[in-house]
Order: structure tokens, then sequence, then C-alpha cells
DNA sequence: TATAGATTATTTGTATACAAACAAAATGGA
DNA sequence: TCCATTTTGTTTGTATACAAATAATCTATA
């Protein structure tokens, strides 16, 4: 008799993925140093400070945040007094965001925990494992495919 | 000068995951065949054909979802009319869920589909990698530490 | 240049995620 | 056996995720 062919959930990529996700959350939250701040909203804001000023619809694709999720997450951010938006006066659709000065100060302080998080989510590997999961993460998520347009 | 040091968004673990993640939800959509049923839909249809009866809270450590969480899947796939709940003889604070006639029907016919679901989600990747990655990912996701006690 | 089509931001609705608080029930130790 | 503690399931509230619809605006092209 042929055995039923197995789907064993603790081994798909799908859920490992999710899981993983999770464990990130989790260690993210507890070493941010900011009980308020989310990941998406420090992926905000770490990109702020990179390029000083971008639409909203463009900041979310940089971050791989729609424009729903998007709205929500800059408004959050500018309630609490973090960035500025002003209307773009060449693109009257547009709104250019950027960080205020409370902003700048925010993430100039919080970056250095960047680092601490993901060294912590790597931490069951090895530093080889680590490298070679990074390096084949990046290439699943596919990030050269998205945002060609920028 | 010294260079600050850089952080760039794009090579850290927990965006990659979630990106990752993202992806993997999009391609689940596009090939569970059932437009409704959703991964954590799925996920619990799964545990449920495998051990046919559990409580709610356990299903959910299983499942790596949340009491809350759960409850709203359960509530869900319940009003579908894919499973049954009954209080538990033993213990009157407990639900034992189990897949009904339809239930079981839909997952004996969409399991094969959740191959595919990985296998896409792991095509960008050769054969030799993937294997690797779902070891590592294994790792990181700790499923050894989640669910000690069951 | 007139307009069809695309883009930007917003809104609504559904589905995770999870913290916190709660009531009911079970458990374990004094 | 008594009761403090734990467990189970529910509810509320906030924050992603994303589809779908909409209004305002821009762009490309016939």
């Amino acid at each position: 008799m042929v055995p039923k062919k197995q789907y064993i959930l603790e081994r798909q990529a799908g859920h490992l993925l999710r899981r993983a996700h999770q464990r990130h959350s989790y260690i993210f939250q507890e070493n941010i140093g900011d009980p308020q701040l989310t990941p998406l909203q420090f992926a905000a804001l770490v990109k702020l400070r990179d390029l000083g000023e971008v639409s909203q619809n463009h900041l979310g694709r940089l971050t791989a945040m729609d424009a729903a999720t998007m709205q929500g997450v800059i408004k959050r951010l500018a309630v609490r007094g973090l960035i500025d938006r002003r209307p773009d006066p060449h693109d009257r659709r547009r709104l250019i965001l950027s960080l205020n000065k409370e902003g700048n100060k925010l993430i100039e302080h919080l970056i250095q925990y960047g680092g601490t998080i993901t060294e912590q989510t790597l931490e069951p590997l090895t530093s080889n494992e680590q490298k070679i999961f990074l390096d084949l993460l990046f290439k699943l998520a596919q990030l050269n495919e998205i945002d060609r347009k920028v």
C-alpha cells in the first residue's frame, strides 16, 4: 500500500518564514528601546534618514508597504511629531516626507540598536551560516525584482 | 574622517524575512485554489487533519497563533462550515475542534497545492540551496524551543 | 490639445498579530 | 479541603497587510 504523501507543516517555507518573522518581531520589540516604535515605523525613519525627502508612495515602495499601509504608518509618525509632510509643488498629488528635528534625533539614537537586533535574530546560526542565510534570504525576497521602478 | 557605520535596511534579517514572507503570501494566494482560504486557515486545517481532535489553544500553539488570533481564525472556519466545535467533557474550559465532512474534503483536495506553494516560494534557489536554506530557517524559527509543552 | 490611461493619496473592509484584561474552570500545595 | 495560581477561551484596542474603490492630478498619444 502506498502511503499518503506527507505534508509536514513545520517543513514548509511559508510557515517557517512566518515563525522566524514572529521571533524577529519579538526581538525587535525587546531591543529597540522605544516601546512605541514598530518595525515598519523604524524602517520608514531609516529610509528617510538615508534619502532626505521622498514622496509617500515612493517611500512605501522602498520599504515594501502598499499605499494603504503606508498611509497609516506615516500618519502615526506625523502624530508623534517625528516627520514633516508638505505638498510637492511640481506634482500636487504628491506628499513630500522628511524627518524633522525630533525624528532625526530619534533615529540617530536608535539606529545603533538595529544592528543588535539583526545580530540577535541570527544568533542561532554560526557566523558562516549567517552569511549564507542572508545571501539566500536576499535571493528569496527577490529585492532585485521589486522596486525596479524607483 | 571616520565614516558613519552604515545600516542598510535591505541587508537586515527582519526586513528580508518580512519581504520573503510577503512574497510567499502572494504565491499562496495565487496557488491555493480557494480565494477565501488564508495561510493560517490552511495551517489550522492541516493540523486538524494530522491530529483529529485538538483543543483550540493547543491548536494555536501548534500553528504559532496566540489565543486571540486563533479565536478569529477558528470562528471564520466554523462559519464557513469546515470544522466542528464541541466542549470537552473532561475540562469544561476547553473547546475541542475537529474537521467535519466538508473540511476534510476541502483539505484533502487542497493539500496537494501546499507542496507546489513551497516549491514556488523556494524557486529562486537551486535545489542544493533550498535544502540549506530550509535547514537554517528551521534553526532560526527555533521550533525546537517553541511548543515544548504540548 | 483633448482625453484615455496611469499615478498619488485616501478610505473602507477583512484578516492577521499581539498586549491586556476578564470570567470560568482546573490544579497543586499547604 | 482550601485557596492561590494557572489555564482556557473571549473581548477590546492598536498596528500591520492588502484588495478594491475613489477623487485629484499628471502623462502620453492620437
